[in-house]
DNA sequence: CGCGGGGTTGAACATTCTCAAGAACTGTGG
DNA sequence: CCACAGTTCTTGAGAATGTTCAACCCCGCG
């Protein structure tokens, strides 16, 4: 629990840029010369696993963005207890919060592995939002998609019982996958899970094992595992 | 649980529209000829107490917006129980999911009393952001504060107990009316908040008997109480 | 004045958490 | 390639928390 300094390495050279903004889907739909304006704005910061980019009580003040690696978004509740929020990607963002009201961070981002991430100041970003509305309509659609699963976990976790949440996220993952052989792999580490689905690793064992016992899931070492009957995990 | 027939009475009368577009903040600011230009594509309809809306299977393609009344966003989970999303008051909006991606409603609006909606047609509405992006600006930065709030009424429901969401509403509902007389006015039935709690309303009558015995708040008649000791509800 | 919906209360029951111990896995350095 | 250290994961038993169901109350309203 306890995590290193933050510490930001400032690798502005162009090359970086470069390849920063280019893979951001908010961006990568415009044209050279409005690209070349935003690329002005554009850091390039990266993090080592385990590394925080902001927390809790930090103003916040930039966007960032997802270019290389995982990062994870959580909570700590008073009693100590985290509660993940979500897992950055690449292509994702967070801090948008900044964007339209000044503030200050409630939440936690870590590193989960070795990532770099692309920040734009809000000061630099509104200007371009006002000038640009399709970036607006880029990042609103995207926030329409995450309003829509927020309040979907959240419905979950306040009238599911645990044993179908999993169930669900399980069903969602092989959907996401959609590999033929059935096999997902867990997009995070059981404990984390736990933290996501709202419950204990001591309880998502159980239920898991459960599920095996029943027939309808084959775990194979730790992340990853068969998804047998998937209809029937549904029904729970 | 048995919900009338959705019946849209279309007052598309000059005088209504004016009173609408005017109330809601989404676009106040703009000047008199863009306030025109989005006049012609609105519609104001009505419900009544009771009346639904939209309900969760339907077509998403419209933006709602709350001129007068109240409406309330819920779920239903599998098990046919209900959870409260928000509760709209004048100036709210909702369907903002069918602006950007095509879809179903996932949730049901019904009106928790007489209301005046104001409507505007998805595909209508997309020129109106490319061509006055201060529009977008403002949904976007009301989105910000909803997913804020989505994210931590996940983060409370998944990791704090009853008993703290409770105390933590209150204090929320203390803050926001700010009577000097700290007594506050329950936004909803006790029903209704122990499903946006995420509990029954069983439990929730309980604890709150607990605080009244432990003389946090007094209770007056069914949606008025006191608080007497907020400090002492933020320590559960 | 009786009806109906919220609201309250009680007791049994179900679910989940906690704590504690041990097992399995991962990555690291020899 | 192996051994080790540090996690993460699993399993058990008991305790805490919350739900369910059923009965009753209360109050506003026709």
């Amino acid at each position: 629990m306890d995590h290193h300094a933050c510490s930001h390495h400032d690798h502005t050279s162009h090359h970086h840029i470069v390849g920063c903004v280019s893979l951001v889907p908010i961006f990568n739909h415009l044209p050279v010369e409005q690209m070349n304006e935003i690329r002005q704005v554009v850091q390039s910061i990266s993090f080592q696993k385990g590394e925080l980019m902001y927390r809790a009580g930090d103003r916040s003040d930039s966007l960032y963005i997802v270019n290389k690696g995982k990062m994870k978004i959580y909570r700590l509740s008073e009693s100590g207890k985290e509660q993940l929020i979500r897992i950055l990607q690449p292509g994702d963002f967070t801090g948008e919060l900044a964007l339209f009201r000044q503030g200050i961070h409630e939440a936690y981002a870590e590193a989960m592995e070795n990532s770099q991430i692309c920040q734009i100041k809000s000061e630099d970003l509104q200007p371009l939002l006002l000038k640009y509305p399709s970036i607006s309509l880029k990042i609103l659609s995207e926030f329409a998609n995450r309003l829509d699963s927020a309040e979907k976990q959240t419905a979950n976790v306040a009238t599911e019982k645990v044993e179908t949440r999993i169930a669900m996220f399980l069903v969602e993952c092989l959907e996401q996958d959609q590999s033929a052989s059935n096999i997902i792999e867990l997009p995070m580490s059981k404990k984390d899970l736990a933290s996501y689905l709202g419950t204990t690793p001591e309880t998502l064992s159980r239920r898991l094992r459960e599920f095996e016992d029943a027939g309808y899931i084959e775990q194979k070492g730790q992340r990853e595992m068969k998804i047998i009957d998937p209809d029937k995990l549904l029904l729970i």
